[in-house]
RNA sequence: CGGGGCGUAGCGCAGCCCGGUAGCGCACCUGCUUUGGGAGCAGGAUGUCGGAGGUUCAAAUCCUCUCGCCCCGACCA
């Protein structure tokens, strides 16, 4: 590699004004410094400073996974679609899947992950016990057709990924992997310096039984998270519970209240002059093709991922027929009391226990209150089918739950033995039984870590790396380059530093001392040295931290002892 | 896929409503000056106005279609 590049040479087209097309910081400072340019929608070229800090990522990885005995591989990018059919994941991905024909009219696919390949190879590979466990990984691009890429590399239709599969002969070697990779993983992310937490996650498409998300809390991230800041509970939005904060208490009577035109909890809570909690929210689906009611409180919503976990994902809301059919009124003043047809009714927990609430009356315009839970409606079973809210009780400790927004950089499954059995991947064990092989699978968004980074390090001037990713660790500004004292000094230093290994960027360009400066804080290498005239009468260079501004004007005899200092020193 | 916005010089934008031979700032090239926070003066180059069709004597401007990009939503291993 080589140590020292001259800016006038280096390629790091920087722009002073922001482009009209980014709107998240990262995209926007990514773009500024040079290290990214877009071709199309979510599909973006590194320049060379890009992909030099790109390399030093996946060179942290690398690392920490070979130091958990991971193999890495390199494995194919077009893949022949029959071998995503096996696992049925063809029609699962469906269009983010990119396809195409080959001359021989074949249908190729572009690999949006690798499961079926791993499995693949796996299944021709593996034979006895004695063959494992195994863990593979590869770096490498992948391609999903995103309906809407956003956010810059955030979401792209290309992007990198640090993918690994494990293979264990059962659950508790699974259990072995799945844990190395956690702790490999919080080290990665670690040494890149990223304000990091752990979620326990839905397992949404990859299918399998446990999953966790390596969350940076972030208000552009996609992913809406709950945070217990007191225990450290954390968990996705969609799997996330929490403990109900007030419970509503009263006695009352079944009476008929009239409600005209008041089809909305916020309408009905509004008109009769109470809280939304004070209802309970009616929810008529058709599930496996059965009508049936949910009832939730109605400060809450339904969490679709709940439904999911809870009734397969073969469920809908019920048409306006179809509650005509069983309550005999319009959506809006339905409730589980005095229905026409009876069907089952599973009330949420946010209701159990409680009395005093308003329902619909199953009579259009009218709404029942008094509602006792207990005594009034005949319920099949509690459940947890809502959306935590802010506030809501810490399911742990009982402290206030934050919801956040986050940017999920890493994520772990125990993936089972979904894809070894559709794809007969099995082994012979001790006794001779033949068996399926026992899967993980944990992904790493390299172009994330990127942009995180840069969303949780940069100023208002720029980015501010940190020693690990820094694509340079010093920056030399020589203020006249013409200068023929300056230009010795810098050059001798620019030398100097390329001997002793130390990254440096020299602007030797001809510009003026402020277009330099401005730059040096965009591209943000931790350690900028300024040489000027001013200093350079005194024998003198300057030393400064990006991060904090701090400055040190060093006798040019000296000022290594100083950098030495300051590269110890600094993150 | 639904809703919204935008395509004019490398970048950021004005011009469009009200049709009449395309402009500003920055960047770029040449020369001189300048060198501690995006320099000054002088000169210069740069456009199928996203594309196609239509209306008109005449279209960046009006109409129709189309492509692309961004945002919100749906979706998101």
């Amino acid at each position: 590699m080589e140590w020292v590049m001259r800016l006038s040479r280096y390629f790091i087209p920087t722009l002073k004004e922001i482009p009209a097309d980014a709107v998240v910081k990262s995209h926007q400072i990514m773009l500024r410094a040079g290290l990214i340019r877009p071709l199309a929608a979510g599909i973006y070229s590194y320049l060379p400073l890009g992909w030099r800090v790109m390399r030093k990522v996946i060179q942290i990885i690398r690392e920490e996974m070979d130091a958990i005995g991971a193999q890495e591989f390199y494995l194919p990018a077009l893949n022949p679609i029959e071998i995503w059919e096996e696992t049925k994941r063809a029609s699962d991905f469906g269009e983010e899947m990119f396809r195409f024909q080959d001359r021989k009219n074949r249908t190729i696919v572009l690999a949006p992950t690798h499961e079926e390949i791993i499995c693949d190879i796996a299944r021709g590979e593996i034979r006895s016990y004695k063959d494992l466990p195994q863990i593979w990984y590869q770096i490498q691009t992948k391609f999903r057709d995103e309906p809407r890429p956003r956010s810059g590399v955030l979401r792209a239709r290309q992007f990198i990924m640090k993918d690994s599969y494990s293979l264990d002969v059962d659950e508790q070697g699974l259990d072995k992997s799945y844990q190395l990779h956690a702790q490999a993983y919080k080290k990665i992310f670690s040494r890149c310096g990223l304000k990091f937490f752990v979620v326990g996650a839905s397992t949404g498409l990859m299918g399998g039984s446990a999953s966790q998300e390596f969350m940076l809390e972030s208000e552009i991230g996609e992913d809406v998270v709950v945070i217990c800041d007191q225990c450290g509970y954390a968990a996705n939005i969609e799997v996330a519970t929490g403990k109900l904060k007030t419970k509503i208490q009263q006695d009352g009577e079944l009476t008929e209240v009239y409600t005209p035109d008041k089809r909305t909890i916020e309408q009905v809570s509004q008109f009769l002059n109470v809280e939304p909690n004070n209802l309970i929210k009616s929810l008529m689906y058709v599930i496996d093709g059965s009508p049936v009611m949910i009832l939730i409180r109605g400060d809450y919503t339904v969490n679709e991922s709940k439904m999911m976990k809870l009734f397969g994902n073969n469920f809908r809301p019920a048409t306006e027929a179809e509650v005509a059919e069983i309550c005999g009124a319009k959506v809006g003043f339905i409730g589980p009391i005095g229905l026409i047809k009876s069907i089952p009714i599973y009330a949420d927990n946010t209701i159990k226990n409680q009395r005093g609430f308003i329902v619909g009356a199953n009579k259009d315009h009218y709404h029942l209150k008094g509602v006792d839970v207990q005594r009034d409606i005949k319920i099949q079973q509690f459940i947890d089918v809502t959306t935590v809210n802010r506030g809501d009780g810490c399911p742990q400790c009982d402290y206030s739950l934050r919801v956040v927004h986050a940017i999920e950089l890493g994520h772990i499954f125990k993936l089972g033995t979904k894809y070894s059995k559709s794809m007969g991947v099995t082994f012979l064990d001790a006794t001779g039984q033949e068996r399926p092989i026992v899967m993980g699978s944990y992904g790493i968004g390299i172009e994330r870590i990127i942009a995180a980074f840069i969303e949780q390090h940069a100023d208002a001037r720029g980015i501010i790396w940190n020693k690990a990713l820094a694509p340079f660790l010093v920056h030399l500004i020589p203020i006249n380059y013409r200068n023929q004292t300056v230009q010795l000094i810098a050059d001798k230093i620019y030398h100097n530093l390329e001997q002793k290994k130390i990254p440096t960027l020299l602007d030797d360009r001809e510009v003026s001392p402020g277009f330099k400066f401005k730059d040096a804080d965009l591209l943000g290498m931790p350690i900028q040295i300024i040489i000027g005239e001013k200093n350079l009468k005194n024998q003198c260079i300057e030393l400064k931290l990006r991060k904090t501004n701090e400055s040190f004007i060093e006798p040019l005899d000296k000022f290594e002892t100083k950098l030495q200092e300051l590269l110890e020193m600094i993150e």
